[in-house]
DNA sequence: GGCCAGGACACCA
DNA sequence: TGGTGTCATGGC
């Protein structure tokens, strides 16, 4: 089995995700930092009032006290920890590039990815999130649905680390914005919506493929 | 009322 | 390097 199989089975049943549900680069990272462990729901009311509040632009959130900040995305959770960060990435990119997001994703992927890092709040996943959905780099994002789904099928170890997960999946793709954002997205989709609990695979797409229908297929009456 | 959701960081050994 | 606690809202 491989990777771009299960892509495949995944496209058939879900069709096309659209990802990233947001208008602007400049709003995908927003909403990449107030996702952290968070439901997407949660986040879009919180965009709902940084846009009600006019403060969806660089311009605006560099202004903007990080008390009144921290209010307006109070529905995304870890509200206080999440204007902080989303105030570290404004602070440097006005710091750095002064405020232009373009210049700064520009940048080749390997240095972009670097810098994302370095910025206080910006996890490998959050950083692979604007690397592919922002600035249309081909970097695979893993998260853990990935892990989930890909070590429940028995391709991968559930202990295996972010870094490891994220090679052996670029490792058998073709490196592809398009695929790439798509199978991500996909991925969410299936997690969200079939692979939640531990018995997903009567309802699964990838039940054939997945160890643990293939260790339970008799008691799941297959 | 408990559990979980599209993580990251601080602190510790 | 890895384990654990913390951050917090909202839906089911």
């Amino acid at each position: 089995m491989d990777l771009f199989w299960v892509y495949k089975q995944l496209f058939a049943r879900y069709g096309p995700q659209h990802w990233w549900p947001a208008e602007t680069p400049f709003e995908v990272i927003v909403s990449a930092i107030l996702t952290q462990s968070v439901n997407w729901q949660n986040v879009e009311r919180a965009i709902e009032n940084l846009k009600q509040h006019n403060a969806l632009t660089s311009g605006r959130l560099y202004k903007l006290p990080e008390e009144e900040l921290a209010e307006l995305i109070r529905p995304a959770g870890y509200f206080r920890q999440k204007a902080k960060k989303l105030k570290a990435f404004i602070n440097h990119l006005h710091l750095e590039h002064n405020g232009d997001l373009s210049r700064m994703l520009a940048q080749p992927m390997k240095k972009l990815r670097a810098e994302l890092l370095s910025i206080w709040g910006i996890g490998p996943e959050t950083a692979d999130s604007i690397l592919l959905y922002a600035a249309q780099k081909p970097i695979f994002v893993v998260d853990a649905y990935t892990k989930r789904i890909f070590s429940r099928m028995g391709l991968v170890s559930s202990e295996i680390s972010y870094d490891e997960l994220q090679r052996f999946c670029m490792a058998q793709l073709p490196k592809s914005v398009k695929l790439f954002n798509e199978y991500h997205a996909l991925l969410v989709r299936h997690g969200k919506e079939v692979c939640r609990s531990k018995p997903c695979c009567l309802r699964c797409v990838l039940a054939r493929e997945c160890q643990f229908w293939r260790r339970n297929s008799s008691a799941l009456g297959r």
